[in-house]
DNA sequence: AATAAAATTAAACAAACGTTTGAATTAAAC
DNA sequence: GTTTAATTCAAACGTTTGTTTAATTTTATT
């Protein structure tokens, strides 16, 4: 459950992060993870303990600080329109930039198969709804927003968009010439993220 | 490639599809399959040829009839808002009461290992592209739609949406105190169709 | 009723899986 | 420099994987 992990180790968790998220948690073998990190099979076991603990690991890893993030942008002096804009930048910054082990979460997260290394994943979804309702409830006392916003479902519009778009990365990536890596994420930081700022700021200001 | 399967072969399918869906393609194996279906082992490989081939069969068993229901669509004399509303309606519907294999193409898609699978499925795409290109540029005609909107991030937003909250179905389920099946069926038939509804409906008249 | 075709079965196949072992090597502590 | 601990390794462990085989049973055809 601690943080401090070796060069070694996160060398392999960066490996496995990787594979996990092309072939999925079932779809790669310690094999394959020793093969591409250069290292014995026997290595995970004993740095790990076994594959469904590094997989625990990388998680712990790979998601420590997001919560720091989110309580700095609270705190800012923005009007909350602003604080919309600035959530949905960070999650699809954040997103983008480690969508490997998010990608891993979307996949585990609905398999009924490893349901215990969600939990402190679930905590975080839960505090940063409360987050969000706050902002959203700042802007209605203001008259920024309307009345009738069901603010359980403004996430999933937000990291679903986000995550189709990802998810079908090949045919966005034919549809809209974006042939580089640098092309995409370049079309993700600034069209894919206004169009989501500018769907939620419809959806919050829109009076039925 | 053809769609004429006998009872045996049909059951055998769904039970597939229940379990790629629950725990992934990786995740299930022919015995668990043979075992829920009550067949032998040598079954599968008799009627489809091998895993990867069922896996096949699956796709086009239950994307068959897509392409009609939408043409039918099209046809409608409605206002275009009408149109739009019906068609998230149609997917929504479609996708919930399919859910089983829309999960699993929205994980072999997103997967490196399988893309042989999924290439008539990528044309599905994008003959819905156009037809929603139509309906919106119709709205445009009219006066009723903005004049600046990108039509290619509209399904992310709608599918996306209803996709992230069918993958934490857990998470909404205890949020939302959504017990039965049923309870949980209506709530996506109802709120979550009409936040989709009116979430496109905002970012199609919003003016920036 | 005899024959041919289709369906079903248990058993076996080689290959790949996650994990463990015990010896060999390297690093740290004294 | 010796001892102790940590790391690395090839090899083997017992399972499970997808697939094939060959014999048997069921169904259909004549």
């Amino acid at each position: 459950m601690t943080l401090d992990f070796n060069d070694k180790q996160i060398r392999i968790l960066q490996v496995a992060e990787k594979l996990f998220a092309e072939k999925g948690f079932d779809g790669t073998s310690i094999r394959n993870i020793s093969k591409e990190a250069k290292i014995n099979i026997a290595m995970v076991s004993y740095y790990f303990g076994s594959k469904e603990k590094m997989l625990e690991s990388l998680i712990i890893f790979r998601t420590s600080d997001l919560k720091m993030q989110l309580e700095n942008l609270l705190k800012e002096a923005l009007a909350p329109l602003e604080k919309i804009n600035k959530l949905i930048e960070l999650y699809v910054a954040r997103i983008n930039k480690n969508k490997g082990i998010y990608q891993i979460l979307h996949f585990e997260l609905s398999s009924k198969k490893r349901q215990t290394n969600i939990k402190s994943f679930t905590e975080v979804k839960k505090r940063n709804l409360e987050s969000l309702k706050q902002i959203i409830h700042e802007g209605q006392e203001n008259g920024d927003f309307a009345k009738d916003i069901n603010v359980l479902l403004i996430p999933p519009t937000i990291l679903g968009t986000f995550f189709h778009f990802q998810m079908n990365r090949p045919y966005y990536e034919e549809a809209l010439g974006l042939k580089t890596d640098e092309s995409f994420d370049s079309y993700v930081h600034n069209d894919l993220t206004k169009h989501i700022q500018k769907t939620i700021k419809a959806l919050l200001i829109y009076e039925k």
